[in-house]
DNA sequence: GTTCGCAACGAACATTGTTCGTCGCGAACA
DNA sequence: TGTTCGCGACGAACAATGTTCGTTGCGAAC
């Protein structure tokens, strides 16, 4: 405490007025700075420090990161509106629920990367898997394999918000990195195919004749654009009700 | 250099005939730790150690950490072996490809959680790839949708190995924890179910009706089980024949 | 026989998650 | 009203991490 104004900012009175912590503000600090820093970035400390104390603090209120994190998924998920009866049968409302929750976690940098660690359990996921599974009981699948369709739904899910919250980073990165020019789409496209699409591209047909063959339904283009996205659903839910047999 | 010793040890003739430093020797090193330790406890000081060297060496052949596992995930990859035509249609294959990824990949601890945070572009996983797009395409896959579809396969490989690597990563834990007694079976449903099923069996049937009603379905059995890895495969290559539509 | 490149490595740095012990406010109790 | 006590807040510290810097010394090339 060499700083002549400690006793300015120790004294309550006053002190800038901070709110009292909280698991809620703990919490909702750490989402904000997942959206700001990212969430390899968000530390212990960090999140003291936008609540104005120090690291110790958060403990009361939080038993390790993990489990931050864990709160952190469930507070985001909390976003996601449920679909009525006005968006159509099963199938329709099935589909707005994922690409809803996809869009949701992909928003939020990795956080997605919290449902690979644990089984998320909070209220927030249980109320959507409450819905899910009410969905799929709703199109006929089989009681005994509605927990498998969910599980491979969520598999799904988590995934895709994954590779959304990459391309959201990588494009966030080069449209800053660019200098503020026209940037966007030309350089964004070009970065990222220079990236991956030189591997597969420069394969020789010998060695790899099938990838070298697809090549051209290999670019970026279709990883990146979301057709992939509601292909890939379709896939499953169709496959869902193809599967009927051996349950 | 207090060791009196120290001239011994340092001395490269007198020296315990360490095995030159290598590329491969630094990813077998660190393979074998992952097996040993765990993914998250193999640090460059630990793999370091097992080269009997210090952790800067490792930087002559190894970018970093991330690419030191990207190096560790492709070398666990090159024991599995692709099968041939023996092995049945292509479907039997996918199959078989698909199954023996998972077994190799779980057998590893979370190595497969390389694979979610960099598209993986070594050679053993490109030699994969390749397999599994022309088994795709053999079983008339638009071309189009090949990629999407080993895109899929892909996020279910990945998903199911980490499931698999937690599932034995319990499993040791327990029959470890529990003096070598009777254990195994016994000791493990009970522990893991506990774990999960305490959380989806407790809940009112009010609020969630659907999970409530399913719970019996919900058990660990049917997570640990791996009929449902064999259903969920069963799913989306049953989906991809039934999407066939607008590629 | 000299020189030069580069693998090897010791030491250090900045950060990380987490724990310990103390301080002090505010409520419960006498 | 005066005392006590629980517990949230927090400063400081610890062990461990990934990575970098500068030096050393061997071996090959000229």
């Amino acid at each position: 405490m060499t700083d002549s104004t400690s006793h300015v900012r120790d004294n309550p009175r006053t002190r800038p007025a901070k709110a009292p912590l909280s698991r809620q503000a703990v919490l909702a600090a750490a989402l904000a700075l997942v959206d700001e820093v990212g969430y390899a970035a968000v530390t212990m400390r960090r999140v003291a420090q936008a609540l104005d104390t120090g690291p110790a603090s958060l403990y009361v209120y939080v038993a390790d990161r993990d489990e931050l994190m864990a709160g952190v998924y469930d507070l985001a998920l909390a976003a996601v509106e449920l679909p009525g009866p006005a968006d159509g049968d099963w199938r329709a409302r099935l589909e707005l629920l994922v690409s809803r929750l996809i869009a949701t976690l992909g928003g939020h940098d990795d956080i997605a990367l919290v449902a690979i660690t644990r089984v998320p359990t909070g209220p927030q996921t249980l109320r959507i898997l409450e819905e899910t599974l009410t969905l799929l009981r709703a199109g006929g699948i089989d009681d005994a394999a509605c927990p498998w369709a969910a599980d491979l739904l969520d598999q799904y899910v988590t995934s895709s918000a994954l590779e959304l919250a990459a391309r959201l980073r990588d494009q966030r990165a080069v449209t800053k990195a660019e200098g503020a020019a026209e940037a966007t789409e030309e350089a964004m496209s070009r970065a990222a195919r220079s990236e991956l699409d030189a591997v597969y591209g420069e394969l020789p047909a010998a060695t790899h004749p099938t990838i070298h063959a697809l090549r051209p339904a290999m670019t970026t283009a279709g990883r990146t654009s979301n057709t992939s996205a509601a292909w890939k659903l379709g896939v499953i839910i169709d496959g869902l009700l193809a599967h009927h047999p051996q349950p």
